[in-house]
RNA sequence: GGGCGAUUAGCUCAAUUGGCUAGAGCACUUGCCUUACAAGCAAGGGGUCAUAGGUUCGAGUCCUAUAUCGCCCA
């Protein structure tokens, strides 16, 4: 066995080697188990067409930590992983690459196409999992599931029929978001709002009876004009009070247009008189029913404009606006134009301006299933982390409208519904049926359309554990633990998950939602493609292995807040990680012998060092326990990166080399080399879930070495993989305040005799005599520390004792009741001596000015509580003494 | 227009829910290639906690305004 590691930690083989060995290890895979406890985590599922961006890393490293931490508590955990169908992006990407070849869809037919897709999906659609794999994503990949698989598309249509048989899906005519260029619907929530600087117009519609008369109307879309039907305004406006009921003609077109009253127009808004156009706004089309208007269509689904738009037939929307306008100016029906600002919905998939659009369409009646979900925010059987996003999602639920489901596009799960030539009744079933159940003619046709990609992720937590059957997976697994995700879908799939699982299943299908932050670029700015400030994941894995990844983002991670990201913040994760593999290396180094022998590691033959890493190690495993139980993993991380770096290397490793290196007690020398493979162990246990290659690795050497070596490292289970292993718990045995205590003295101690090595420019290697001088009562013995003293601050010669005299030529520090002299002679600057004592005067005076202040206000002193008052005046007292001692030495100095 | 979040060291962020002299990482200064690590070690410097009021014995933390930035909804 080589002990012998390279001084650079060389990620590459380590990573893929350890990955392939868990996957086939089955160290993923989870079957239910009745007598064990289950965890279990259904993955965010990304789009086929993805590839992995910092989102999805962020995203899936928190799933891993939780699921890597809960499966060492020893939960069965199981996390479900697959990918969806992402109907409009697939779609649109499968016709770009037709179209290269110059196919277009409508060439190949339907059921061609879709083949195209499933080709397109058997060739490309692994690339993401691919990339999950390489940031060491623990999921169960035996059980990956994709939207259109069979059993999830059969939970689609189980759920459709059942919400349509209950009444709360509905067919029919209404107002909907068109995008022309995926030539489909889409969502309200689809539409993304944008503020753009555009105009009013102010155009004038004359009176039908004297075209020289004029009402104006200001409209932010004139191209839509050519659909109006009538001129409304508010009933209570005097302006127009008398105009009520007469007839306009609509400029250009000529058609008469009713005056009528409603109380929706805003009397401020413009004019205070507006067009009325039914089939292209939607709350024009709320006027419309009220007045039982007609509703005409003006355009194509492409956004050119139909024949209804005259003599504007066949030209583009916005072609026909700038075209409409210039026609208006030249026969005088411009009022004005004044610069607006207005907001102007785009489609969320191609950003293309959304169309309001009057449309046969299906949808989900979303009252009584949102209200369901609002009840179980209420009970607290779902739970927000942090808890501020309920309340967005409550109020969502609260305001959200119906939900349209249809999708004019191929790819998807198609509606379950079949229409009869012969009567017109609607079939609707799971199975394709065969008689129209009205008049049992054969001549049946299915819905052209596809279903909405979230409806089927709507059911994911379910479908993907094998509902509509009753499968083990479900009763064990449903319902899941917790749901990770970013607060950009609390709305498309959280909310909708919580209302099908209850509605479906009547459980919700989680019981926590952690939402985590966004990714940002260095400015703060989102990441996106078209701006081109995405930091590439995988170009980082490759440059700074996966685990300075996963450190990196995970300590910049806190609370749900945004992460502000640059390619130099992997720094830190790639420094950690050097770190701890040459930590191992020293520690590999120093654990071999040539005759190993065996000892009994007993806690009555720890020296001083090993009690205080035990304690503190215990305090760590305490607290990283409690940080991941509430969500906090940053603070977990920070406090595990602080205990290796500044606790176990910086001072335990420092302390120990002499035992190691100079043993004379060879049974002592153990015990320092146990310790060591101990905490070290522990640490990678403690490291595992945050960065799971490089502790793996090194875990398993040293398992071997200390095998090698009679080295018994004490864990419950000498497992050969961390993934299985088991969560260090705190061992009461080992905890230790006064050795934490007293080493925070011994600390203070050395760093002072530094400081004044450093003040005085006397090189490290120089050694040094220092007389401690500390008072009667002093708390500890420092004399069993006189050689740790010594070794850690370079000192020839150290005496120690009860209120000592200062030596001459010495510089001093004072350091609570105790003082520390170093004895300098030749070397001692008195001008730097003089300037570092009045310093620190300086401080130690600033600081009573603060506690006096507290202790001379009355009010402190006897509304505080007792405890607090009583630190401040033994803060006080310890000054004081401080302040003496130093005016002491300032005095000697001056003499 | 409504809601939420942010504003703390040159930069990026913490601060255990009101109580040690507000802490890290990066950057900076000084000295070190000390046989684990220069991706490192040792010792340092650096903050009017956005502004203005208020509550309190005590405020970075709670309340009220204001400003700037970001996100969501309409």
């Amino acid at each position: 066995m080589e002990n012998n590691l390279p001084s650079q930690y060389n990620l590459k083989e380590i990573e893929d080697k350890w990955y392939l060995f868990w996957e086939e290890s089955g160290f993923f895979h989870s079957e239910p188990v009745s007598s064990q406890k289950p965890y279990t985590i259904v993955i965010p599922p990304p789009n086929v067409t993805g590839v992995l961006h910092m989102g999805h890393a962020l995203n899936n490293i928190i799933q891993d930590i939780l699921i890597r931490w809960k499966r060492m508590q020893g939960f069965n955990v199981l996390w479900m992983p697959g990918t969806d169908h992402a109907g409009i992006a697939t779609q649109n990407v499968v016709e770009r690459e037709l179209s290269s070849r110059n196919i277009k869809r409508q060439d190949i037919g339907r059921e061609r196409f879709v083949e195209e897709v499933w080709k397109w999906k058997q060739k490309y659609g692994s690339t993401i999992i691919k990339q999950l794999k390489k940031l060491g994503s623990s999921c169960d990949w035996q059980r990956e599931r994709f939207t259109m698989d069979e059993g999830l598309s059969e939970a689609v249509k189980e759920t459709f029929v059942r919400l349509y048989n209950k009444g709360l899906i509905y067919k029919g005519k209404y107002m909907i978001n068109w995008c022309p260029r995926c030539r489909t619907a889409i969502a309200d929530d689809e539409v993304e709002h944008e503020e753009h600087e555009s105009y009013l117009w102010h155009i004038k519609y004359p009176f039908k009876e004297n075209p020289l008369q004029f009402v104006v109307v200001a409209t932010t879309r004139p191209e839509t004009m050519l659909g109006d039907v009538a001129v409304a305004v508010n009933p209570k406006d005097e302006r127009y009070r008398n105009f009520i009921g007469k007839t306009l003609l609509l400029p250009v077109i000529g058609r008469e247009l009713p005056i009528v009253a409603d109380d929706f127009v805003s009397s401020s808004f413009g004019t205070g008189a507006v067009k009325v156009t039914p089939a292209h706004d939607p709350n024009d089309f709320e006027i419309g029913m009220r007045h039982n208007l007609p509703s005409i269509v003006v355009m194509e689904e492409d956004g050119s404009m139909n024949v209804n738009a005259g003599d504007y037939n066949g030209l583009d929307r916005f072609e026909c606006r700038n075209t409409l306008v210039e026609d208006l100016k030249l026969r005088k029906y411009i009022d004005k134009i004044i610069p607006h600002k207005h907001s102007v919905g785009h489609c969320y998939r191609c950003h293309t301006v959304i169309e309001p659009y009057f449309s046969n369409q299906w949808f989900v009646k979303m009252r009584p299933l949102a209200d369901a979900a609002m009840k179980s925010s209420a009970n607290k059987s779902v739970t927000f982390y942090p808890e501020r996003w309920e309340k967005i999602y409550l109020s969502w639920l609260d305001n959200v409208k119906d939900w349209c489901i249809s999708r004019q596009i191929w790819w998807g799960h198609r509606i379950p519904a079949w229409y009869c030539d012969d009567c017109g009744a609607v079939s609707v079933s799971t199975n394709e049926p065969h008689l129209c159940t009205k008049c049992n003619s054969s001549h049946l046709k299915q819905d052209e359309d596809v279903l909405d990609t979230w409806f089927s992720s709507a059911l994911w937590p379910f479908s993907t554990l094998g509902w509509p059957k009753e499968t083990p997976e479900l009763n064990y697994y449903y319902p899941t633990s917790t749901l990770v995700t970013d607060r950009g879908i609390i709305y498309f799939w959280v909310a909708r998950m919580v209302m099908m699982g209850i509605e479906m299943l009547k459980q919700i299908p989680f019981s926590h939602v952690y939402i985590h932050g966004t990714i940002l670029d260095e400015q703060g700015r989102k990441m996106s493609k078209s701006l081109g400030n995405g930091i590439d994941p995988l170009l980082m894995i490759d440059r700074y292995g996966a685990d300075a990844v996963r450190f990196s983002i995970i300590i910049l991670t806190t609370e749900g807040q945004d992460i502000k990201l640059s390619e130099s913040k992997f720094e830190m994760g790639r420094n950690f990680t050097n770190k701890l593999w040459n930590a191992a290396r020293f520690i590999f180094m120093n654990l071999s012998e040539e005759k190993p022998e065996t000892i009994h590691y007993d806690a009555n033959m720890l020296q001083f060092e090993d009690k205080w890493i035990h304690s503190c190690l215990n305090t760590i495993i305490d607290e990283c326990t409690t940080f991941l139980n509430q969500y906090k993993f940053n603070e977990a991380t920070m406090k595990i990166y602080d205990f290796t770096w500044h606790s176990f290397c910086d001072w335990y490793l420092e302390i120990v080399k002499h035992r190691l290196h100079n043993a004379t007690n060879m049974t002592d020398k153990k015990i320092a080399q146990t310790t060591l493979a101990i905490i070290f162990g522990k640490i990678l246990h403690l490291l595992h879930p945050i960065i799971p290659f490089i502790t793996e690795e090194l875990w398993n050497k040293l398992t071997i070495i200390s095998k090698n070596n009679k080295i018994n490292i004490q864990f419950d289970l000498m497992s050969n993989s961390l993934v299985t292993s088991k969560w260090p718990k705190v061992s009461k045995q080992f905890a230790d305040d006064t050795s934490e205590q007293i080493m925070l003295v011994l600390q203070n101690i050395i760093r002072a005799i530094r400081n004044i090595r450093s003040k005085m420019s006397i090189k490290e290697k120089q050694s040094l005599n220092a007389v401690i001088s500390y008072p009667q009562n002093h708390i500890y013995d420092l004399h069993e520390h006189a050689n740790l003293l010594k070794r850690m601050a370079n000192l020839e010669e150290l005496e120690m004792g009860i209120d000592l005299q200062k030596p001459d030529n010495s510089a001093s520090e004072v350091i609570g009741n105790i003082q520390v002299f170093v004895l300098l002679t030749s070397i001692l600057d008195p001008l730097t001596e003089k300037d570092r004592q009045l310093k620190h005067l300086k401080q130690l005076e600033n600081h009573l000015t603060i506690i006096r202040r507290k202790l001379n206000n009355e009010n402190f002193v006897t509304k505080a509580p007792a405890q607090i008052v009583e630190t401040e005046q033994k803060k006080e007292n310890e000054l004081l003494q401080q302040i003496e001692k130093v005016k002491h030495i300032l005095l000697d100095i001056g003499q």
